[in-house]
DNA sequence: CATGAATGAGCATTCATTCAT
DNA sequence: GATGAATGAATGCTCATTCAT
């Protein structure tokens, strides 16, 4: 941050590997970067630091900041759709889909939490051409959880009176909320969180929920 | 950005109210600016803008860019720890009181949605001193709303393995969530929102849950 | 240009004027700037130091550099188009607007040299709207002095043989060239240099110029 | 711009001619890019897209923009004193000189148009001992053309109160104005322009010029 | 109350240049 | 011959903030 306080040059910390590797440690610098500071609350001097190396350096690797964040989001969004896919086709009940979904949905959060994190709360932040295209797998994504949701109420499987946007916004709401907080908080790994946020919402799903439980005033 | 190419004040609409409120004006300016583009990424010119008035004049009005943030932020935050300590004192069943909750806490975004948008989100930009006072006010929201839980687990109204802090983080995301999309979907009013977040969660939370619905393996 | 090597602020000059003074004098020193080093050779740092302001307060006065030269390319051409329409409606013989064009073309100079220097050298770095813009005025401008010395060459004043369009560009060529040297050159003020350029070409314009002084092979 | 996503080397256009031809390839790449941009306007980036190299490589090729600017600008004074010097040398009038002078001075705006333009235009950009090495260049030529024009005044040729400075200048910034235009303006060849550049002066300049064409109010 | 003028600090980006390979 | 990687220095520009009026 500070220029005239900075260190010169601490260690010329070159990665000794392939330049692709290198082009994606300078966009994992960047996930990181953005995830805890924010887009325009991070400079590219803060990318640069953490990387050991000058900032107009980082300009051999991207060409603007705005296409480091589209690449950090592009591989935020990279797989849900696909593995989301994968669950919808499966076999199974839907209550197993939507465990499955739920864990299928978490594990990026472990194994690339930076970029999945950026790319929930700085996709907005995008140019306009990558916000839509990334805005379009968003929705894609939203219509497969509403679908397994819709064909579970089809089958009788779920409530019939079941607002199927709703809960798929709630659920997703749910499970992307987890980033803010997990990594902090103590004895919170992804197989316990899946299962805990199947316990709780798949009942709620389910036809056969004991009437009564919700006072249905003349409805 | 032009300074003298800018067509000079739109219209000098001022409050002809109190001093109070012109100051209140400004602060909801600063906080529909902040929800819209982020703290880093609003200018005060930004807000002036809004406001119809000038850059400068603002800081007749508050100190810093960083105290307008924080007198958003408490705003944003106001109420909610007395209304969920009134839910949580109140008569009825725990069911009932989750319920109740999940809808004491929808209504301030509809009322004052920019101020919780920015609440949530860029809380973490404020100034050591102030991110915490507001933190110690989250986390005690969360320990009401995790002690409602418990308590409906200690008197057997809710599942006796349920992880209590889970579940509060869950509950909590669904619904700090819904500013990100309210307004936005269609036929999305609090009623309904609050109704069917109820349901979906309330079951799952419910001991009597028809045991089976999720395999537990050995457990 | 040096940052570090600046003497700190040498004198806070600030013009005792009006606003819109002081707002000619930003464009008055970035013409003379412009007029040095070229648009491109010039730094707004340049320009600033000349005011005995800083860099940044520039942007107080104008939105960007190209702005700036937009502004000053507009001051460049200004009067060029009014001056010639005014001798071309005037009375008097082709060759007399000639010389009063002349005139009228090199006074500027004397009146607003780096306005003029500017115009001609540098309006091709303008942005695609002014430069347009001003690439219209010149073409006007050139039509009428081209206009003037059609309308000799139809009363017989001129050569009938004279290349109208050539000795436009010949003309406005030759008086264009004089800011490159105006002001170096001893001796040369502008009504020397007028009455000298008129003396030149009013002769190569004129019918009745010597046949046989040009060997006119075969035409 | 961007480094990484810029189409890699459109055509790997390696010239197959001797190192000496090479070089002289890459000197015109600057000197093309120079005039359309400007010294200051264009980068070493740009040069090398015109060669469909890389940038670092040019380096391998001349030392400094710097450097090559002046070897572009070599190229373009390059002939003139010596051709001019054959003209004032050679046989014929005063008058025929001229017509040759201007004609041998167009000639290398058609064979090698850039590297004049950029002689031209940019020449006041070169570090001070190469600027005053083709400075004293430009002078001797001027020197050459108006002792011309002075042998004619001598010999009773040229108009005895003829200024040959002025008129030496006049007749520089005249055709120096050419590559401005040459190539745009459509039926413009070299003959054509020469031939009416010479009519349009010659006359101006001789003696005999019939008098009272100029008032001369009590010259 | 509000503003015009100005500024210090910082920011994204560009650029000429270097150098080991 | 040519390049990939990197860098120091500058550049145009933005921004929060100040202050006299």
């Amino acid at each position: 941050m500070a220029t005239l306080t900075r260190s010169r040059r601490t260690v010329p910390r070159r990665s000794s590997g392939s330049p692709r590797r290198r082009s994606a440690e300078i966009i994992e610098a960047a996930a990181r970067v953005f995830a805890e500071r924010g887009y325009h609350g991070a400079s590219t001097q803060d990318i640069a630091e953490v990387l050991g190396i000058r900032q107009a350096s980082l300009y051999y690797y991207f060409a603007s900041k705005e296409i480091a964040l589209e690449q950090v989001c592009l591989r935020g969004v990279e797989g849900f759709v696909e593995s989301a896919e994968a669950v919808a086709q499966g076999r199974g009940s839907a209550a197993e889909k939507i465990r499955a979904l739920i864990h299928s949905h978490l594990q990026p959060i472990v194994d690339r939490g930076a970029y999945v994190k950026v790319f929930l709360r700085e996709r907005h932040r995008l140019p306009d051409a990558s916000r839509r295209k990334v805005g379009r797998m968003s929705r894609r994504y939203e219509r497969i959880v509403q679908g397994i949701l819709e064909h579970g109420v089809r089958t009788g499987e779920f409530r019939p009176d079941l607002d199927c946007r709703l809960a798929t916004l709630a659920l997703l709401g749910m499970c992307n909320a987890v980033p803010a907080w997990y990594g902090i908080e103590p004895r919170a790994d992804i197989e316990r969180i899946a299962r805990e946020f199947g316990d709780l919402v798949v009942e709620g799903l389910s036809a056969g929920a004991r009437a009564g439980a919700r006072p249905r005033p003349g409805r």
